[in-house]
DNA sequence: CTTTTTGTTCTATCAACATAGAACAATAAA
DNA sequence: TTTATTGTTCTATGTTGATAGAACAAAAAG
């Protein structure tokens, strides 16, 4: 018997505006958000644009740790979703005002 | 004859989500602007709390180019203001979000 | 004119962090 | 069981950016 990947999400109260700031201020990661605001769940893979897996994987647990994301396991792939509610219960009107910045058109990096 | 200190303040067009996020994520910068949005206005100095100026400069600095302070200059004295209206019409409801986390009593650091 | 105040610019240093390869772990498929 | 897929962890490297002292510039005060 082995162990799955188990992820720590932050509650709500353990989410803070500073490390969320960080998180955010990022191209790359400012990317991952738009894209999954756009495909509503995402994995790693789908994510990638050309990058190594490592750095992707390093990204989401940034987003993870500033309570930005949710990862579900299901099997050997990870599910990523913006956590939009959490976020907005949190910090009113933040999300918001960043997601609306986002391209419509997905760009090649970012 | 000598020259007086000219700062550039970016047009709202030219002010951008991520250079904007990049600025507030500093525990430093995220200080100063609680600081100037309940001051209105301050100079340099005011909001040393036992930094060197010279840090502050580079603070100061990156917030204006970020779009989110004026500077006036007032002889010798800089007085910086938040550009509300100006990121309220560009990023509505970004700041709002922001402020709203201001301690009420301001700390020590930040 | 000299001194003081305010803030910038220059320069160097240090720490934080993004990038990315390699090895590994876990699940699914063949 | 072997192979492929997905993603993490480890480690190293390089870059970016914050910190801060020193010299400088401008304006006001004495």
């Amino acid at each position: 018997m082995t162990m799955a990947v188990l992820y720590h999400h932050p509650v709500p109260e353990d989410i803070t505006l500073l490390p969320l700031l960080r998180a955010v201020a990022d191209p790359v990661r400012l990317g991952i958000i738009c894209h999954l605001h756009s495909l509503g769940e995402a994995n790693c893979t789908t994510l990638l644009r050309g990058r190594p897996k490592s750095s992707m994987s390093h990204h989401f647990q940034v987003l993870r740790e500033a309570g930005i994301l949710h990862t579900r396991v299901e099997g050997v792939q990870h599910h990523n979703t913006l956590r939009l509610d959490v976020l907005e219960e949190r910090f009113p009107g933040l999300m918001a005002s960043i997601l609306r910045e986002c391209p419509t058109s997905l760009p090649e990096n970012g």
